[in-house]
Parts: structure tokens; C-alpha cells; sequence
DNA sequence: TAAAAAATTTACGTAAAAGTAAAGACAAGT
DNA sequence: ACTTGTCTTTACTTTTACGTAAATTTTTTA
């Protein structure tokens, strides 16, 4: 039995990832997500839903809207034309470059909360102060 | 012989940075760095300049400005009152776990992308396409 | 010391990413 | 059938993080 329904509803899914249905609405306005329909009320399918997963994900690394656009435009299939594949390459690559920016950035940061730490627990440690 | 000047000027600073005068002053604004002054121009202190690059790695994070103002307060020296000391550990903590959780976005994403890319080579396989 | 280059403040403008509000349409339970 | 709750579209508003322009010093260089 595999944990993946049918359909979610928008509300489910608001609830699930912690997002406003303006959010979601906003996102397929931007044409990251085309949930299915029946009549005008939408039909999320697991792909929309791993699709969201997808854009918060690059959302809190930072990456815009625009960005995510191009990441989600690979994550379909790939193209059949061989200019376009090594476009798309060339893309992934890109972004990858971008992402490993943001792995040495996250190092550094890392070592600043390091040494402020440390500074708090010498002064701690001078002060006599139990480190509760 | 350091590479660490007595003075930077504004311009210097966004020449090394890629930024412009109008995004170093509203870092100002926002509190971020106090730059010396001599009349009504600034001199840039090595600090300031250190403090740039921190800020623009944690922009570069998907940091706002005023998670980033909190990270530059930690910055500084720690306080002398015990509940404060604690109070920044915390706050230490806390980001640690924000950049935790980058880490893994990074990794899952970085997933993706070898996904991606493993799509299109085995894709240029089929067509019988050089990869070029 | 005069002209050119760089710096300053003040203030209005803008793009991105939603928030919020209004008003109507659907769907579901009783 | 009716009400209650959910969903929809449309449109205006807001916040963040600067851009841009104007008018004015200040500093540097010729």
C-alpha cells in the first residue's frame, strides 16, 4: 500500500505543506503546476504534489520563481532534439553550479555560528554560568 | 603583508561585490553595517567589508534581511548577562538548523538534477547523439 | 582654484511573491 | 431543498529589496 491517493484537494494540500491556497493558485498562475479539473475546481495529482515539494524546496534555498520555472521545465521529459538536450545539459549544470555556490555558502555560514557559539560559551564559562 | 586595508570606499566595495552604492547604503539603513564616517562620507572598515560578504552569502541562502540582522547581532561580541548568553545559543541553534535544512534541500535537489541529466544521456544514447 | 569626479540625501518607482477582500459557483451533508 | 463549507475568479493591497532620478555637497585632479 503505497501513500500515494488519487487526487488531493488544494486544502489538503495547503495543510500538508503549510501554504495558503493563494500560494498554490499563484504557483500554477506562473505555470510550475497544472493540476487537472473537474469542471473549474482542481485535481491535484501526486505529480503536482511532488511538483510543490519541489518549489518550496528551491523556494528556501532561494531560488525565484523564474529560476524554479527552468528547473521544473527539465524535470519533464526530455526533449527529442539533440541541440536541445545538450542545452538542457548545459542547464543542469548551471544549476548545479548554483547549487554548490550555496553548499560553500552554507560551510561558511556554519563556521560564523561556530565561533559565535564558542565565544558565548568561553564568556559563559568566565562568568561561572551553568550552561543549562 | 595582509590584503586588509585601513579604509574602503563605497565604491571600491561595490566594484569587489558586484552590488551597487544604493544596496550598500540600504544595508546601512537596515542596521547591518555601521560604516565610519569622515564628514559625511563613509569609510568602510575591514569589518564592514567582512560583514558584506556574510550578508551577501546569507542573501545568496535565501536569508531576508532581517534574519540576516539577527545572525549580524550574534555577530558581534556576546553579552555579559547569563539569560542573554543563553538566549543567543538558542538563536545560534537555530539557525544551524535553517542551514541544516538547506543542506538537505541542496542534496534532494542535487538528486533531481542527476536525475535529469541521466534522462538526457540515456535519451542522446537512444538518438545515437555524441555528447558533445 | 576651477573643473571633473565621486559622494551624499531625499524621494518616488518597481518587480517579485504573495496577502486580502469581494462576490459568485459548486459540492456535500441533513 | 437548504444551508454550510469549499472552491473559484477578479482585483486591489502589501512587503521586501532594492532601482532610479534630482539636487546638493565633497573630494580629487588638472
Amino acid at each position: 500500500m503505497d501513500d500515494v491517493k488519487e487526487y488531493y484537494t488544494i486544502t489538503e494540500l495547503t495543510k500538508e505543506f503549510g501554504i495558503s491556497t493563494r500560494t498554490i493558485r499563484f504557483y500554477e498562475d506562473e505555470g510550475l503546476i497544472k493540476p487537472n479539473r473537474r469542471g473549474t475546481t482542481r485535481l491535484f495529482r501526486p505529480i503536482d504534489r511532488r511538483l510543490l515539494q519541489l518549489i518550496l524546496r528551491a523556494k528556501r534555498l532561494g531560488f525565484s520563481i523564474a529560476e524554479i520555472g527552468e528547473i521544473i521545465q527539465m524535470y519533464k521529459a526530455p526533449p527529442g532534439e539533440a541541440g536541445q538536450l545538450r542545452l538542457m545539459i548545459k542547464k543542469v549544470n548551471e544549476k548545479r553550479h548554483a547549487l554548490e555556490q550555496k553548499r560553500r555558502d552554507i560551510e561558511e555560514t556554519v563556521k560564523e555560528l561556530d565561533q559565535v557559539e564558542e565565544a558565548c560559551l568561553g564568556r559563559m564559562a568566565e562568568l561561572g554560568v551553568k550552561r543549562s
